[in-house]
RNA sequence: GCCCGGAUGGCGGAAUCGGCAGACGCGGAGGCCUCAAAAGCCUUUACUCGAGAGGGUGUGUGGGUUCAAGUCCCACUCCGGGCACCA
């Protein structure tokens, strides 16, 4: 494309100006209004593809109208350094993960500076950086200390082809690895977690009064899963003294109980065993002990009404309703770490236990009316129960009272609420993150390094690939150490840390980046959080979103940061994806558009203003054959901005209120449209305000004649409101027009006069039965009365009614008459 | 299966509180400028009947509420996303 004006040049001119003089640094005592604006922290893959482009393009208009709004803005950059592909690069090439990732920083960051994005470059905070390692080891030890951070084994995925194991988001849904495509093994292995259980009810509650999607909230509200119940004993039919202990959520349906289930991993399930039914036993508890657990839970022939695997135990307990004795069974759609590990099954009303039940003929009880028509299957909706002793006649709600209220008295029952979400492994057996800082004595046990000798970094000289085990183990030097507490010969922890550890306070690092001796200083934190805007993208709704929550609520609980906000991003907009032939643009499909041949061809403003008006933020971009002419689009656009803004023979004369008012009567509502269309995150309108707005002054300009003043007014204006959206052809057209002025970025935002906003002349439609026959101008304080014999007598409209009398009038003054006939 | 979105011209989309459907842009058609082209500018562009004035139809489908429905209610179809044995 040629354009009218040196796009490279101005670009480069105004990114080195703002990075020079330091335009958008901010400090922690500046006065003015705070508001913290962010983006994501991005996994350093290279140049920035469309995705990034897209969130930085909304991250920085948000920065740079709320700079002219008056405030502080914090705006922040930063890395998500460490991670697996980085790691896999330098295996592949013998190399070291830092070499790859501090490459891809660096193009990164081009990019970022490219597209004319400004961030305060001296608060950058990176995961890999050895003070950032030392404050995550920090946190990590406060969290040991709290109770928050503890050991425990735990199943893991374990991959034989490439002995090691996986972390979930490598297994494939059909329990395969994502690289080998071997089927992923259960081992069980000692691995640190982190309580996030313990804040369940909190991370609950405190997401309605987030102003976040209502999808992302459904999501962590179904993520962490709570649910009502009841917990209690089901005896042993042979042994009065023992008992499995299950949970249930329909107590009312008790009567209904015609089996147990435990699960596999269950303790008291060698002791249910018969000799009779040993073999048949642990030959299911193998089969399902193997498979991984997403192997075992997702794989295609599973699922709720689906066929169920199980084995009878030979043993039996009693129903505290009935007073039957019941079999039970193990089976492995039973959970070994959800609830108790065991469940009372009810047939009639549970799918589950329904086709376990056909399965296996067990017997069938309905205990809860059927609606007419209902036919074969469990039945879970709500209705009056039968064949149930105490609670016939009870509707749902009120039987699961009484039935709650009678095992609590008969069978050591308690009201328990359970959660879906478990304690977050942070573990990682791979070389490329955080190290955990622990040291294991033989005489003191787990043992914290000493916050003085922290952080303990990973040694360069580590062979990566993997044998099956951490990276770090087989690094003599680093692996073995000398307690801390006793001085005896020791060793070091070799795992590393879940990199979403990382991404858990980078935000809070951020606002205090200078302090040294702790992670941050929670009063100059306390005075930015909770961040304003958060901006990202969806995958991150769930995992990201969740951790970040916990870590700041455990901060604040451990006086880490003391007065902080106990929610971090008070606003969450997650941006849409950029697809291409209906799939997801991304590095790793190979089937990038990559935004450097934008900013070479048409530059950055275009490509920013493209990413705005292309439809609403949060919808996803389908790339298409016409992308490239709607950003051609945007490019003409700018350049008839250009050629408004420097065309020395626009015309003008004296001034003429009726040519002047109308005009700036557009202006000054396209302040008032774009102003309200950012605020609510609509900025494909609001770039076609302006689009408008430049429409109306060219053909006022052309065909009138415009005064001066006037003309300077509207052209102005339509800087100020482009420059967070163009910024370079905004400021540059900005100093050609007020040389030796402050900048456009420093100007603060225009507000409307009011007398030029509200309208002077409306029109009035006048609709017969409902169809526009006529428009009618009016003065927008007509009362009814007028505006209804204005209407009534109207040429047309006394056509359209003909000879008859109205049998209604609807009038709806100053906008709209209705005439029914 | 459950939950959450969505469906508007040839295309992306607009219509913020139930009151003019289609803003703005892309694409198309015609014109101006030019030796010619590119660029730029102007006009036009939902469908349909009509020479025109003007009329009719129209927001996934079928019902409903209302003077009035893209918008609200009920049922359904299709598309996208998330969750999916959590008792």
């Amino acid at each position: 494309m040629v354009r009218p004006f040196d796009v490279q040049a101005i670009e480069t001119k105004w990114q080195d100006r703002w990075l020079h003089e330091g335009t958008y640094e901010v400090d922690n005592d500046d006065p003015r209004e705070r508001y913290y604006a962010l983006c994501m922290y991005p996994y350093p893959s290279g140049a920035a593809h469309q995705g990034h482009i897209r969130n930085y393009t909304f991250g920085d208009l948000i920065v740079r109208y709320q700079t002219m709004r008056g405030k502080a803005v914090l705006s922040p950059f930063g890395f998500d350094s460490f991670g697996l592909p980085a790691e896999n690069a330098a295996i592949k090439a013998g190399s070291h993960p830092r070499i790859f990732t501090e490459a891809r920083m660096a193009e990164l960051r081009r990019s970022v500076e490219r597209l004319g994005a400004v961030y305060d470059w001296r608060r950058l905070v990176v995961s890999h950086d050895p003070d950032y390692i030392k404050y995550s080891q920090t946190i990590f030890l406060a969290f040991l200390e709290a109770g928050l951070a503890y050991r425990a084994e735990a199943p893991v995925n374990w991959c034989p082809g490439c002995a090691t194991v996986l972390a979930n988001e490598q297994v494939l849904a059909d329990g395969t690895c994502e690289r080998s495509g071997d089927l992923v093994q259960r081992r069980n292995l000692e691995q640190w977690f982190f309580r996030i259980t313990a804040y369940a009810d909190e991370l609950l509650h405190d997401l309605d009064a987030l102003a976040w999607p209502e999808r992302v909230k459904a999501m962590q509200r179904n993520w962490i899963g709570r649910s009502e119940g009841v917990e209690f004993d089901l005896t042993f039919a042979h042994d009065a003294n023992r008992a499995i202990r299950v949970f249930t959520t329909r107590p009312d349906t008790g009567y209904g109980i015609t089996y147990a289930v435990v699960a596999p991993e269950h303790p008291l399930l060698a002791a249910l065993t018969t000799d009779a039914q040993r073999s048949e036993v642990e030959a299911l508890v193998e089969r399902a002990t193997s498979a991984s657990e997403i192997e075992r839970t997702s794989s295609s022939d599973s699922g709720p009404g689906l066929s169920k695997r199980g084995a009878f135990t030979g043993s039996y307990v009693v129903n505290p309703f009935t007073g039957d004795p019941v079999p039970v069974y193990v089976a492995d759609y039973v959970l070994g770490n959800y609830g108790t590990g065991a469940i009372m099954a009810v047939p009639g009303e549970d799918e589950r236990d329904f086709a376990f039940a056909r399965t296996y003929q067990l017997p069938v009880v309905a205990t809860v009316e059927r609606p007419p028509g209902f036919g074969d299957g469990a039945y879970v909706g709500d209705g009056a129960h039968i064949n149930s002793g105490f609670l016939d006649g009870l509707g749902v709600a009120d039987a699961k009272k009484a039935a709650s209220a009678f095992l609590v008295e008969r069978a050591h029952g308690v009201a328990t609420v359970n959660y879906r979400l478990r304690d977050w492994l942070v573990s990682r057996q791979r070389f490329w993150g955080c190290p955990i800082p622990i040291v294991y004595c033989d005489h003191c046990g787990i043992v914290a390094v000493p916050l003085d000798e922290l952080p303990v970094l990973a040694p360069d000289d580590v062979i990566m690939e993997s044998s099956g085990q951490s990276p770090l183990a087989t690094h003599a030097a680093f692996r073995d150490t000398t307690c801390p507490r006793c001085g005896e010969p020791a060793r070091r922890e070799t795992d590393t840390m879940d990199t979403f550890t990382d991404s858990s306070w980078y935000f809070l690092r951020y606002a205090d980046p200078f302090t040294d001796g702790r992670p941050f200083d929670p009063e100059q934190v306390a005075k930015w959080m909770p961040v304003d805007q958060y901006i990202g993208g969806i995958e991150h709704a769930i995992l990201h979103l969740l951790y970040a929550r916990f870590y700041v609520k455990a901060l604040v609980d451990i006086g880490l940061a003391d007065g902080v906000n106990r929610e971090p991003f008070a606003r969450l907009f997650t941006q849409g994806m950029i697809r291409l032939d209906g799939s997801k643009m991304s590095k790793s499909k190979g089937n990038l558009i990559s935004p450097e041949r934008y900013f070479d061809r048409v530059g950055a403003d275009a490509l920013r203003v493209f990413h705005l008006f292309v439809g609403p933020p949060a919808d996803n971009v389908d790339w298409t054959d016409q992308t490239e002419d709607v950003i051609d689009g945007c490019a003409r656009f700018l350049d008839r901005v250009h050629r408004l803004a420097t065309d020395a023979a626009l015309v003008h004369r004296p001034d003429d209120p009726s040519v002047d008012v109308p005009l700036r009567r557009v202006v000054h509502h396209t302040i008032d449209r774009v102003t309200s269309d950012i605020d609510r995150w609509s900025f494909n309108t609001a770039v076609a305000a302006l689009m408008e707005l430049l429409n109306a002054t060219a053909k006022w300009a052309r065909e009138y004649g415009v005064a001066r003043e006037v003309l300077n007014e509207a052209i102005d204006t339509l800087l100020k409101l482009l420059a967070p959206m163009a910024p370079h052809l905004s400021a540059e057209l900005w100093e050609i027009r007020h040389p030796g002025e402050p900048s456009v970025h420093a100007q603060p935002w225009p507000t409307s006069d009011p007398h030029l906003t509200t309208e002077q002349l409306a029109v009035m439609v006048v609709q017969v039965n409902g169809k526009v026959r006529a428009r009618l101008e009016v003065s927008p304080t007509i009362d009814d009365d007028d505006a209804r014999d204005l209407a009534l007598a109207d040429p047309t409209i006394r056509t359209w009614i003909g000879d008859g009398e109205p049998t209604r009038v609807v009038v709806r003054a100053p906008r709209l008459v209705n005439v029914i006939v």
